[in-house]
DNA sequence: TATTTTTGTTTAAACGATTAAGTTTTTGCC
DNA sequence: GGCAAAAACTTAATCGTTTAAACAAAAATA
């Protein structure tokens, strides 16, 4: 291995101290010093292909210019994308993140938060999982700053950017009463996350709105790390009953995907038989002869807002900011 | 803030020396401290809620325990489960994943390449980009661990885990060939990318073998970045010949998501009037009314692979290793 | 010419850990 | 008790930066 040329190198180099030449090429001083050193240092350090350590410089300024991300699997598009939207907004102002996946278990969760903060991190963006509370509240102790995305408590008095989830299963749902379903249900997950019992939520509320009781019944919940079979099972639930559902809401795109993989199976016509929509947007659901009406989650706002307010929070110490931000519903041909 | 509690105050508090501190810490000099110290020192730890400061350490031991995987793009599903396995696989190591997203630039690639090794990663895991032959030497040069994954350079003498391309595209090819198809066509990307170009050669030699001529002329080429009108113009290329295709290779998920879609509002029949295959799996396709027959990267392997043989390059100096995989043919509706 | 100011540069401490080498204390043995 | 060996602990250098403060030389001012 070549060794690596540190300051001392360059400074030995050309006869000068180490701190002129960090001066240099940190473009401190400015003015205070010889445009012959200067010009001098700058060359040795092209020449001798200076790289500065970031870990060194690190541990002076306190400073990492990393970002933790930690969100519940990488390998869903939902996350994928807000990942890759934060890494975008990171990188123009020259911050990298580090990404982790919580695969929504709490232990892992916070030994991702921990690993993150022995590594120094500025700043987390977190899309929590159940079971986190007491581990955020360590966070706000130790007024480490953070962000929530996507998921948030109410008990929890911190930064946060979400959708507004019981407007929009509201909205959704209406949308399948006025396109005259009678019998709704849903599919979603038996979490205790804010953000789904809001769907939930919603989804109750506008049934209730519309005169529909027995409403209880007709929500199916799943477990959040549900296979195929068990929402397999669950929409066949719905659709066995006496009064079989004639208009469905999925709690997510992963739940949507995997049920109409089964719907795709059954001898029904959608949106004729069975009307669907959907939380998220996913390409997915685009092949399907019936392309899912979607409530779209403004992912780039949500990421752009998230990181912008977690700069500022880490440099200037300042107020908590809450972000509702609105969904929209993509009516396309399933409802 | 709370200030953070370092080794010092421990040390102070317990009253021994941070030396001590350490070692206990650590696990070093096992047997030769008293019970005593450490427990004392252990307790303070606790109580004090000392974490260790990476960087610190990073800088001392030259070691950061972080890995950096660049690919094209975080938020295509391929790269994402990619991302994924690699992820887990460096946790069960105790190393800590950055991810950047070059989006096939070269220029945007270098510089994540030098962030990275700014920030002293320990190793690199590259899905290289069109152009960035000369960066990759440098780091040849500059002894730097990498492992080159999904796509490399026969002209770079670097470790690599990838695709048997050639074979792949030849296979899915004589599939169609087998269920008779007799104008097939490709649209892939027009990078000379290796894995790429091999893919075409695949393509290519199949058709040679079954005594196809003017072979070149279906063909199609699109930017490696391209949006759905160029796809679909692609694709309405190739059924508007005089001999309209009958059968049809598509060079990425990506390419294949985007034609399908065009395709699905065309009056063909899949497979009847045209058979489809795909390189990559995704989820996309599965609600397609004729799911895609795909060539299954293995990409658990692949990933595995690639890990294993970058941290084995960067405790030992050993040799470079070269694997390529054999795709699988998953054979659904479309082909 | 003497003094102050400005300019250019260096010194040296610090960040928070690790660790080889040295020092002190205890123990064991004759 | 005397001495060597073992055990327990400390010292201090080091990693590669940053940066306040000190310093020297040159320029400006009186």
């Amino acid at each position: 291995m070549k060794k690596k040329v540190s300051l001392k190198d360059i400074a030995n180099r050309v006869g000068v101290s180490t701190a002129l030449v960090s001066y240099v090429l940190n473009n401190k001083k400015e003015g205070r010093i010889s445009e012959e050193s200067a010009r001098k240092i700058r060359e040795a350090a092209r020449e001798m292909n200076y790289r500065t350590n970031q870990i060194a410089r690190s541990l002076k300024t306190n400073k990492t210019f990393t970002i933790g991300l930690v969100i519940a699997d990488i390998s869903n598009p939902f996350f994928s994308r807000l990942a890759r939207i934060i890494e975008d907004e990171a990188e123009q102002k020259n911050y990298t993140v580090i990404i982790g996946s919580s695969d929504e278990k709490p232990e892992k969760f916070c030994k991702l938060v921990d690993t993150f903060l022995d590594k120094q991190v500025d700043g987390l963006i977190i899309a929590a999982t159940d079971g986190t509370e007491s581990c955020l509240n360590e966070l706000i102790e130790n007024n480490i700053p953070f962000v929530l995305v996507d998921r948030y408590f109410p008990s929890i008095h911190a930064n946060y950017v979400a959708l507004d989830n019981f407007k929009a299963a509201f909205t959704a749902t209406q949308q399948l009463i006025s396109i005259g379903c009678n019998n709704i249900g849903m599919v979603t997950y038996n979490s205790p996350l804010f953000n789904l019992t809001e769907r939930k939520k919603g989804f109750l509320a506008a049934l209730k709105e519309n005169g529909n009781r027995n409403n209880r019944s007709r929500l199916k919940e799943v477990s959040i790390k549900a296979r195929q079979d068990e929402v397999e099972k669950a929409v066949a639930n719905l659709l066995s009953s006496t009064q079989p559902v004639d208009g469905l809401l999925f709690g997510s795109n992963t739940i949507a995907v995997q049920a109409v993989k089964y719907i795709n199976t059954l001898p029904l016509r959608v949106p004729k038989d069975l009307a669907l929509i959907c939380f998220d947007e996913t390409d997915s659901l685009d092949l399907f002869y019936a392309p899912l009406t979607y409530i779209r989650q403004p992912l780039e706002d949500m990421a752009r807002q998230a990181t912008a307010i977690l700069l500022d929070r880490m440099d200037k110490n300042n107020k908590i900011t809450q972000v509702n931000i609105e969904g929209e519903l993509i009516i396309r041909k399933s409802a």
